[in-house]
DNA sequence: GACAGTTGTGCAAACGTTTGCAGCCCATTC
DNA sequence: GAATGGGCTGCAAACGTTTGCACAACTGTC
């Protein structure tokens, strides 16, 4: 930032004090603040106050080699569920002094390990990871070079790394169980990617489901997207539709691909849920509002922020604690996109409502 | 970050091809390449390659007094308005090598301070800022201190300061042509605070737009909230229906506050858009999902994004270059939330229905 | 009153760069 | 062959902190 007016340094205070320089660093630092007189130090204070001082970071940071900086890489900032996750790690790291650098990496790996390069140099304290595949190059680098670091949201298959994450196989299984119990027992899944953990553990819970309901899984139900939005979602629907089973409900692995669902349904002319229900994932902000308004699982994006920039902190202060891996237990919201099956049932009764 | 690996030098390349480590800079730095020898500088930049050299950028930016970073600060990330405009700066940022540290303040003035206080400390570069209001004491700071900043989405009064926003004027006035053109005559607003920009200005759009179409202003019709969320929407909402003048339109500040006025609605037994058409303002991501589909005006948020990022990026390679005040037209996108006014006729006679 | 021990302050080096200046070498010119 | 000049490179200072060490001034003890 380029001020006009010269920057008042240490030095100038200790020459106004009448006192070493380094004598007012030891006041001006919390930790070394008793070392000096009461006197001296009340000086101290009000001189820096009054010229105005500001400690210069870069020169702080060159010396103890600590930024006070964490970098948080995220896929995508237009999903609306990464908005309260960055707020929880601001509000957790602002009040410790620590800063937060966002980059937005599109999903895609280069960009990921670019900015995981850019952090490395800016020497952030640590890093928050919510861009992690099951299999991630970059997690891996970080863990050799011990880079404190947390991953959010997903999580890979390495063990002994800290992470919060909701539990997504319980959660794939509370959806179906609810489904279940409504009556439905053609459930067709839309997957999303299976090289990420939310992608694969939500599957792996809707599997679970079916077989706790005593359900058959029927692979002409299931389709995979490549990535958690709207148009996949769309897309794995129209495959589904496309192989001609009758289905009453359609699980979808988030939000955002239920509303491509719902597209697909509007096209064929079905309504939800009276012809299918439909359930997401995630409860992003105004899942309320859609029409109808979404069944989905509640993930506490805001606590998996918080949580996760406070074990981050964790680290950094003491880095040989072991891992801790947090899962936040989610909640199934039902809502209006799921009801009792009725035309498209397998047995062809019809339910009158 | 913390590396178990010793940081390599300028020393150690220095050292490692036999030359002095001033010459490796001039070599490593784009700008000085050209003063020295090709033959040393490509054994400078193998060495450098080889050893996995990375500048350490305090050390530069002590030096350099430029820090390659830039502060963004937003009203709430949990709006997903926000989104799509950090997104738009971060990639344009990233690209000329700068980093972008984001803080939300919550609104409140206070960590609003802290926040530019912080970003001082740090030497940014630069500011973008989405939370001015009209009168805004950080805005004149930073005038005064020389610091290069842009305003985003929200404008100050004070003539001189770089921003892009999106016309809100014109917005506002759209919007009302458009329910005027249905056959609306009784449109009620519910304003978004008056010290910002936006809700000011759109506001004064809807005033126009009265004037344009002949209407009357109803001041019983208007009901201002003290910011632009649900709640606040849905309690202004709540204080024209308590003032019983028959309306059939309702225009919201933004989308939020328009979800706000839905729920009103619901509340009341009426629908959307048979018996009150409603109009809300921003365009944020998913709105076409609603419950109706909502009408609105589209701002270009990525765009908006983009376009501050550019400003700011001339701003701090050009200091002395007079101020750009960028006006990104928006556009009404017509969606089911506005229709043909009907039951609630102008006369007040309510139509069972 | 000399001694050890404690407390408070100054000194100077170091963190890793960048950059003005000085000086070297070589080519060019007369 | 000497003088001029330009192109490269080295030198050293500086950016603003923090911190181990040395030292001075006390306090308390015998």
């Amino acid at each position: 930032m380029q001020t006009h007016k010269p920057r008042i340094t240490l030095k100038d205070i200790a020459r106004n004090v009448g006192v070493h320089p380094s004598t007012v660093s030891r006041v001006l630092n919390p930790d070394t603040r008793k070392m000096v007189t009461k006197r001296i130090a009340d000086r101290v204070i009000h001189a820096s106050e009054q010229l105005g001082y500001r400690p210069n970071t870069f020169a702080q940071s060159l010396r103890t080699n600590r930024s006070y900086t964490v970098g948080v890489m995220v896929p995508d900032l237009t999903n609306p569920a990464f908005g309260p996750i960055i707020k929880g790690i601001d509000n957790v790291l602002e009040q410790s002094g620590y800063s937060v650098i966002v980059t937005n990496t599109d999903n895609v790996l280069e960009k990921e390990k670019r900015s995981v390069d850019k952090f490395h140099e800016r020497q952030v304290d640590g890093l928050i990871i919510a861009t992690a595949r099951r299999l991630d190059d970059v997690v891996t680098t970080c863990l050799e070079e011990g880079t404190p670091f947390v991953l959010a949201v997903r999580s890979t298959i390495e063990k002994g790394v800290n992470s919060v994450v909701s539990d997504e196989i319980v959660g794939g299984q509370m959806i179906v169980s609810h489904l279940a119990q409504l009556g439905h027992k053609k459930i067709a899944y839309v997957a999303g990617p299976q090289f990420l953990s939310t992608g694969f553990e939500r599957y792996q819970g809707y599997l679970q489901g079916l077989k706790n309901a005593g359900l058959e899984l029927d692979e002409d139900l299931v389709a995979i997207g490549d990535a958690f939005t709207e148009e996949e979602g769309r897309q794995a629907a129209i495959m589904i539709n496309a192989n001609q089973k009758p289905f009453t409900a359609i699980v979808a692995a988030n939000d955002l691909m239920a509303l491509g669902c719902y597209d697909e349904l509007i096209t064929k002319g079905l309504k939800c849920p009276d012809d299918v229900s439909v359930v997401g994932y995630d409860d992003m902000p105004f899942t309320r509002h859609f029409n109808p308004p979404l069944t989905t699982v509640h993930t506490p994006l805001l606590d998996v922020g918080m949580q996760a920039a406070r074990i981050l902190l964790e680290r950094i202060w003491k880095p040989e604690q072991p891992a801790r891996a947090l899962k936040l237990q989610p909640h199934l919201i039902v809502r209006g996109s799921t009801g009792i099956p009725s035309s498209y049932s397998e047995t062809g009764t019809k339910v009158t409502n």
